[in-house]
RNA sequence: CGCGGGAUGGAGCAGCUCGGUAGCUCGUCGGGCUCAUAACCCGAAGGUCGUAGGUUCAAAUCCUGCUCCCGCAACCA
């Protein structure tokens, strides 16, 4: 019988930095999923790979001293340690640098320009020299000047290619709201209402800033931008126009394509958009994921909570971190993690649930039958129950698989775990085990649970590939039963199952001790980061100016009257000053760090000269003096606190 | 009035489409058991379902106003 082609794929990842849990996040889902759809007897293709182009790792490269390939090679390599350190079981592993992918997508390119859905055009764009960056006109600060530096901007043009969206608006927006492409489909308003009702733009394709790109194979100097680089890796690494593969016809449209909430709106509106373009069938689901937050935060960085995978598995072991991920996910919503929540999570569902499960159920078989339980049976009242809902169960599973809903279906595993534990309270095999007349009874019990987690390993194993096959040794199952066709009946263990006690399976760990370790190893390495940090890598000096220039900036002391958030804005306080001049009104960008009452009362320093503007319909005379500190922070300047409202610095 | 989502026992969530005893996981407390990884099983406490109104015999569930939170957009002068 000829298998049904399966194809899902994890987003190309941006090798500018190492792998970290939110890379981890994407992939595991789609590695069990992958896994399971094997284990129903897809032919599976599964795809991952690396986004290796643009500026950011140009420049990265050459902070480094190495060549942009050497730069993202070495990436790559941590990235590939991880995955095969997690159990990925990708089949394809694209690399945009890779020849066939440059092939195919200088042919699309080129297809696309034919087609007339790419043209020739130039920013029309505000141009600042000084920061030899592009501008439009909605990203202009208040005045119409560049708004990094305020400086004047010039009507200047850069040659570049745009790809034509408007002729697939409706097409998308259809997509989008009638059709279960997109998972969950909650957000199909909040794209449809942003990007698609204003008018889709036409979308900027090709650059000439920077060389590290596919060239644009019919004009020198333009390398191809990301989007047509990066989306087209989905049908490259199947041989679309390249000689490489040659699997296109039979794996193309995908099944799915897994990505997080920041990077859905590509996936969503440009890649339908490339695919109509180049008439191509459209992927069947898009399902979007949420972030991993840390305490309620979007990992960062500057945030130091970035949480190390390779770390976190050394100590529990791959498979626990892959449970709790898939365990804590929910398609549409962001899902917190903690080094807390995990442990508790690993310690009550794997440890104490299923773990001791295993352990007691195999030490019982052990104890009373020596390993084999006799083949004499007698049945009892709790039976059918469990026997029940473990034969229901992969029903249920497949439901949720369905809906790529990978923590429900987990939750339903876990039921039965749980349905099994009580079992063993309501039969009690060691009262049992004291009389010698009911040997047959406790073997039928010891069989039922024996079976019962035959049935729950199983399912388990696509999403913890490692500790499973162990259970199998300890329980006496074979290969063959363990596939996904025993996993929906009951009873296919023999009757004379011999099991082997084990290592623990999931060892249970002490909260409050690894904490502390954890913490421990976080701040080791923290610590020397942070010294490079204070070390600190000061901005370059400005240019040289005379002391005329200075003097045309009037600083002066003022003190800080009222102080209030501007409603609507997340970054600005808006202050009520004592200049020593009447007084006046400041708006500054550093709410996330200052407060209102830890300003109020106090003397600051202010650009008095600044040419007013408002800011989100607030009017501000001035600026508030500011440094920047190591983790990227606003740290405002607090003059002598006795000096007079009004005095001005020199 | 920029767009969208949300507010449910200590924490995290389900329920709201199609109104009618508010449910789950973790935590807390009490009990049971001893096969097991101080694990397992049972029970209890704890919620005026953000707020103010409206519709209804009846609203967490439908409608309206308001407050607060979170994304997107804007915003660090």
């Amino acid at each position: 019988m000829e298998k049904k082609p399966f194809y899902i794929t994890t987003p190309i990842y941006y090798p500018s930095g190492n792998p970290h849990i939110g890379h981890c996040y994407t992939t595991v889902a789609c590695d069990s999923i992958a896994r399971y759809r094997r284990m129903q007897g897809y032919d599976v293709m599964f795809l991952t790979g690396t986004d290796e182009h643009g500026l950011k790792i140009e420049q990265k490269a050459a902070e480094k001293g190495v060549t942009p390939k050497e730069y993202v090679d070495e990436i790559v390599k941590t990235f590939k340690k991880l995955w095969s350190y997690m159990n990925i079981s990708y089949d394809r592993y694209i690399r945009t640098t890779d020849d066939y992918h440059v092939e195919t997508v200088q042919k699309i390119f080129k297809a696309l320009y034919d087609k007339g859905y790419i043209y020739k055009g130039e920013y029309k764009g505000k141009y600042c020299t000084p920061c030899e960056s592009f501008w439009t006109e909605s990203q202009l600060d208040e005045n119409g000047c560049c708004p990094e530096c305020h400086r004047e901007v010039t009507e200047a043009k850069e040659e570049a290619y745009f790809f034509k969206m408007s002729p697939f608006a409706d097409r998308i927006e259809k997509l989008l709201t009638e059709t279960d492409y997109l998972q969950p489909k909650t957000r199909a308003t909040e794209l449809v209402n942003n990007f698609i009702k204003p008018g889709l733009e036409d979308l900027c394709v090709s650059r000439t800033t920077f060389k590290w790109g596919i060239p644009v194979t019919f004009d020198e100097g333009h390398v191809v931008y990301v989007w047509i680089d990066a989306l087209s890796n989905y049908i490259s690494a199947l041989g679309y126009w390249n000689g490489e593969y040659n699997d296109f016809d039979k794996f193309w449209p995908a099944d799915v394509h897994m990505v997080a909430k920041d990077i859905m709106r590509f996936h969503a509106i440009i890649w339908p958009a490339m695919l109509m373009a180049l008439e191509l069938p459209l992927p069947k689901h898009l399902a979007v994921h949420g972030w991993i937050t840390f305490n309620g935060q979007k990992m960062s960085k500057s945030l130091g909570n970035v949480v190390d995978p390779f770390i976190l598995g050394e100590r529990y072991g791959a498979d626990s971190i892959r449970y709790h991920i898939l365990r804590e996910m929910a398609l549409g919503a962001d899902s917190s993690f903690s080094n807390e929540i995990m442990i508790n999570r690993i310690n009550s569902d794997l440890a104490n649930g299923l773990g001791n499960l295993v352990s007691r159920t195999v030490t019982m078989a052990d104890k009373y039958f020596g390993g084999t339980l006799p083949e004499e049976r007698e049945t009892g009242e709790f039976d059918d129950e469990l026997i029940a809902e473990a034969s229901a169960l992969r029903g249920k599973v497949d439901e949720f698989m369905d809906k790529t809903q990978l923590n429900n279906a987990l939750a339903e595993i876990f039921k039965v775990v749980s349905r099994a534990n009580k079992y063993i309270d309501e039969t009690a095999p060691w009262i049992l085990g004291k009389d010698e007349s009911k040997k047959a009874r406790l073997a039928a019990v010891l069989y039922n649970l024996l079976d019962t987690i035959r049935i729950v390993s199983s399912l388990l194993s696509c999403f913890m590939p490692a500790t499973m096959p162990k259970v199998w040794e300890q329980i006496g199952a074979g290969n063959d039963d363990v596939t996904y066709e025993n996993a929906g009946k009951f009873g296919v263990l023999p009757a004379n199952v011999t099991v082997h006690r084990g290592e623990i399976i999931f060892p249970r760990i002490d909260v409050d001790k690894e904490i502390e370790e954890l913490n421990k190893i976080i701040g080791n390495k923290a610590e020397p980061e942070a010294e490079k940090d204070d070390g600190f890598e000061p901005v370059p000096v400005a240019d040289e100016i005379t002391i005329d220039d200075f003097a045309k900036v009037d600083l002066r002391v003022a003190l800080v009257k009222e102080c209030e958030k501007v409603k609507k804005s997340k970054k600005l306080l808006c202050l009520q000053l004592d200049d020593g001049m009447g007084g006046r009104q400041v708006v500054s960008g550093i709410a996330q760090w200052y407060k209102p009452e830890d300003l109020i009362g106090k003397k600051v320093i202010i650009v008095a000269n600044l040419k007013p503007v408002k800011l989100c319909g607030v009017e501000s005379n001035g600026m508030i003096c500011a440094a920047d500190t190591p983790d990227g922070a606003a740290s405002v300047v607090f003059p002598d606190q006795s000096l007079p409202c009004g005095a001005k610095l020199r």
